[in-house]
DNA sequence: AAGAATATTAAACAAGTGTTTAAAACAGTT
DNA sequence: AACTGTTTTAAACACTTGTTTAATATTCTT
């Protein structure tokens, strides 16, 4: 008879926690054991190495780092909605997974760790949704800016992610608490849609 | 009688190539030693622990971080060219160190570090250009669209400093180069300094 | 050249690291 | 109740960590 949550279950959510704020190199197995209340040896048992299970762990975030910009893509509305609707749940998300963007650019920067070529299928998995095409048919219409795929996305992810990132930095340097920030980032929300909004889609 | 490059400098040096590459938990005394040519001792002969060598690296990272833009506000310039400037040094600075941001913002995450509140110095030092007063102006008469300054750091910031830091991921998802990514660089900057003109200083 | 001050070294320290082992506790089946 | 396979545990493994020590080498001063 399984209990509700597995000791696998627990020591993978204590995994998550603990990887996404320190890092791999930032925590030791002992501490994720604890985290989830176990022995360190289960740690092994369930997942052979703390690499093996950080892999696990890093694949899971990388595919959460993308579900809601998939989602969005999919539906069927004018492509300046579909920006703006965009953002609005990028912000959201990351509101709920701060963390998730630095982890995920730090533990790239790792040579030993995540420098399977396999990120690839996330462009695919991006074009599947037909996001792609619509933004080069918008373009072709001159409905659009023209710009590369690349730019446009760094333009997005530029100002939507770099906000939480640099929470704590911006925080010291202007001398904000963590609740005048939050407050900061929606104000901020809006002139970040105004302005892609309309460098993207300029009227006439 | 000292030689060009005293063996304190020395260690310095490696201290901060292996701090901004591999971050403070990323990396050993012994490899900063070895970085150095020297032995493990002398780190701490010279700086005492590794913790009081990287506060210093830190220090001297934040500043470095922070000097090119000192630089153009100081400038007599419109505005809008100052703004135009700047992001074309940022750029250059950013190319020549790409580690800089992550490894600040990184560290600050780090509980146990940075966490001084000294950065608000930082913000004082900007001000001391009249950057901030020029804005306040610009604003007022209605050349400058009215934004506080959080946001107008964020806007500045993000487009400048993400791409750079989110290299090895751009770089993964859409199969580039080095070389390639570097171009894409330059043809991204202009697409930046042209959107954040336009938002930033609209023409009536 | 002798002595004092500084610089450098190898070796050791205790504590922490990832991982393994072998014994114990638990569950389910007959 | 005895045997099953699976979980969990404490202890140990070899190795790395930051830091210190005490001896050696080098430089400077007289």
């Amino acid at each position: 008879m399984k209990k509700d949550t597995t000791t696998e279950e627990k020591i993978k959510e204590a995994a998550r926690t603990v990887f996404l704020t320190k890092g791999f190199e930032g925590c030791s197995s002992r501490e994720i054991a604890k985290a989830a209340g176990m022995n360190v040896a289960l740690v092994n048992y369930y997942f052979r190495s703390k690499s093996q299970l950080f892999q696990l762990i890093f694949k899971a975030a990388m595919e959460d780092f993308m579900e809601s910009m998939i989602y969005v893509f999919s539906t069927d509305q004018p492509l300046e909605d579909k920006m703006r609707i965009f953002i609005e749940r990028e912000y959201d998300f990351l509101a709920k997974h701060p963390e998730l963007p630095n982890f995920i650019i730090n533990e790239m920067n790792r040579e030993e760790a995540c420098q399977t070529d396999e990120h690839s299928i996330i462009l695919e998995k991006i074009a599947e949704t037909g996001i792609f095409k619509d933004c080069q048919k918008a373009q072709a219409e001159g409905k659009m800016r023209k710009m590369n795929l690349i730019s446009l996305t760094l333009l997005v992810m530029s100002n939507c992610q770099y906000p939480t990132m640099a929470k704590n930095l911006m925080q010291s340097i202007h001398q904000l608490t963590k609740e005048e920030y939050e407050e900061q980032l929606v104000l901020h929300k809006g002139y970040v849609t105004e302005m892609l909004v309309n460098y993207l889609f300029p009227k006439q």
